[in-house]
DNA sequence: TTGCGCTGAACAAACGATTGTCCTATGTTA
DNA sequence: TAACATAGGACAATCGTTTGTTCAGCGCAA
């Protein structure tokens, strides 16, 4: 068992208290410079650490925050932990991580254990539009900060990519390339980013004049899989797409698969382009043209912006949203591939 | 704020105890069926939970469990990781997540921390050998179980593969394929997978009674950039290696990029191998052979080891040591990859 | 009527730290 | 010499639960 201030009050004999605030430098303590010697040495001697746990329930704050994502076998999800993890480590916080998996149940018992546990703040990264659970977050006057995605408009704490600019941007690079048939593998209609990104690519084809057919639209959800198959739907169509925009990197890596199933060349036969950029973008070939959002910052603003939450004492409802940027490599235009001092590696195989 | 038993003791009109007692359904609580049943009402009605942090005070159990890896980034971590959140989560735990970066500073300071915070246990995947941090875990009499890598042999429970085994059958079939210069991407001489992989790739050269050409080894560290610097170093020497063994998959990965700089063909010019398995592996183009462990096992039989030494609070020098297999894919045998029924797709048909 | 055994709770002491207040010797000043 | 500071700590309440012990009242048997 650690030591303890009763123990250490016994050693040094003087009373608890008084070790304390030598402990903590209180400078509204007055003492005999021996006595304080006498306590300090006894201190490093015992390697004294107070226990968090009462010290969390006197001070009402224990210093942890928790990130609850979908998956963090997603590249993208470690990166934005480990961006959470840097802004909020040097400070003191550790740092729980909760996965949900896309589940609205296991997301609504993970923040109702974190809430019972006290923990100093959340940072949410796998809400849904109108999501109830956030609603539950705000009244319980707990600290959060949306991140990536977010439920109301407007209405929580944010940290996030402007996604209807991005998408545009994807988009218009297609129809500039010279692509007339691009389909849209789309994220769900209950995901903001599902919506927005959906949103930026339908503008983007009206401002050239293309036609918005429907049926070059379809849901992918936002992760590999089902990349794979909604590419799969899109490119059997009888008058297929000769270019394809995926609400995410992973989606378009499953669209890649898709693409060479069937024998499809990439970008001759049909051009790809993702959303995010993470690590493994640049090292498919031919590489990933995508939308460029800077992830590890996603992380540590919002810890940052959580932080200021929990040492204000105020709610906030500030928004953060960075400008994503094109990213073109060699999924789009041939050759545009950086060719050597960049280790890139070959591409996805098929399955 | 949260209710607390005092606020729901003066509205039941009954003392806190008694408010807890039904809250965690005592057995040995006496009370009349009206009283229970006010009590249960007004505990549905408010929502009432136990503050977590008063709770772990009293009970000297926080269930919280922490995992200590270098860098959560890196898939086989990742993995690792949901293993363990997968194991621990349905008991109630939750899991704070560390990166180290590999830095022996970072992990101590961290470890010093969850101490502090009286985490209930501790899972450590960046230990190195002789390991000081590892030794001050011991006298803490915290529990603690080492994954992947361990300090000193036999002293700590373990989870992780036979690491000479391992390595045998990658150097073996190597071997097998008939290649006489088998070069090795060795991890760190301070890592027991570092010196164990290295030691099972000599062991399986002499068995073979093949020369151990010191030169043919390269220290790489475990990220893909020492793995792209030392696969340089040995392809450019006069009389390069045919084969690498790389130490881990990232190694590897690091090797793919290298050799495909030096316009090299994997596997005809150079096979490669790798260790882990990670999703990654079996996506490049070609197939990375490897050698398989079940990373995601590694994590939760790892809980398993933990929660059980907390829940009987018996130290424990448990070791589970799972035995590796040779997944065989293109990087070595050409055409390994080769889906039935579907063409096999060109390794280095870009550019 | 006394005594006993229940029932149905209340009481109180932890768990370990923090922090505002109070107390007791010494000196100092008038 | 009496009043008063001041230094140097001690005291005690508090954070919210848990849990062993105590206690008042009531019914019932002797």
């Amino acid at each position: 068992m650690p030591v303890t201030l009763k123990e250490l009050a016994a050693r040094a004999r003087v009373h608890p208290s008084t070790i304390s605030r030598v402990a903590n430098h209180d400078p509204s303590l007055r003492i005999a410079p021996a006595t304080r010697a006498r306590i300090e040495a006894l201190l490093r001697e015992t390697e004294y650490r107070p226990n968090g746990i009462a010290r969390g329930l006197k001070l009402r704050q224990t210093f942890v925050l928790a990130v609850v994502i979908p998956d963090v076998t997603n590249p993208f999800f470690a990166a934005l932990f480990r961006g959470v993890e840097d802004g909020a480590s040097p400070r003191g916080y550790n740092v729980l991580l909760c996965n949900t998996d896309g589940s609205p149940e296991r997301q609504r018992s993970h923040l109702q254990s974190l809430h019972a546990r006290r923990v100093d703040g959340v940072l949410l990264a796998s809400t849904f539009l109108n999501d109830p659970t956030v609603r539950w977050l705000r009244s319980q006057r707990m600290p959060y900060v949306l991140v990536n995605r977010f439920s109301d408009e407007g209405q929580d704490p944010f940290v996030g990519s402007d996604d209807v600019l991005g998408a545009r941007l994807a988009t218009q690079h297609l129809v500039e390339l010279g692509h007339r048939r691009i389909g849209h593998l789309a994220g769900k209609a209950t995901v903001s980013t599902g919506v927005l990104r959906r949103r930026g690519y339908a503008a983007a084809l009206a401002d050239s004049g293309l036609p918005a057919d429907p049926r070059l639209v379809s849901e992918s959800g936002y992760a590999e899989e089902g990349g794979a198959q909604a590419a799969e739907r899109l490119l059997s169509l009888p008058d297929p797409p000769t270019a394809l925009f995926a609400v995410t990197d992973m989606t378009a890596v499953g669209a890649f698969g898709a693409a060479r199933r069937r024998g499809l060349r990439i970008p001759d036969d049909v051009a790809i382009v993702g959303y995010n950029d993470i690590p493994l973008a640049s090292r498919l070939v031919p590489g990933l043209t995508t939308v460029h959002v800077p992830i590890h910052e996603f992380g540590s603003a919002a810890a940052r912006l959580l932080l200021e939450q929990i040492e204000t004492g105020a709610q906030s409802r500030r928004r953060l949203v960075f400008n994503p940027e094109l990213v073109v490599r060699g999924s789009t235009v041939p050759g545009a591939d950086a060719p050597a001092g960049h280790p890139s590696i070959p591409a996805f195989a098929t399955e």
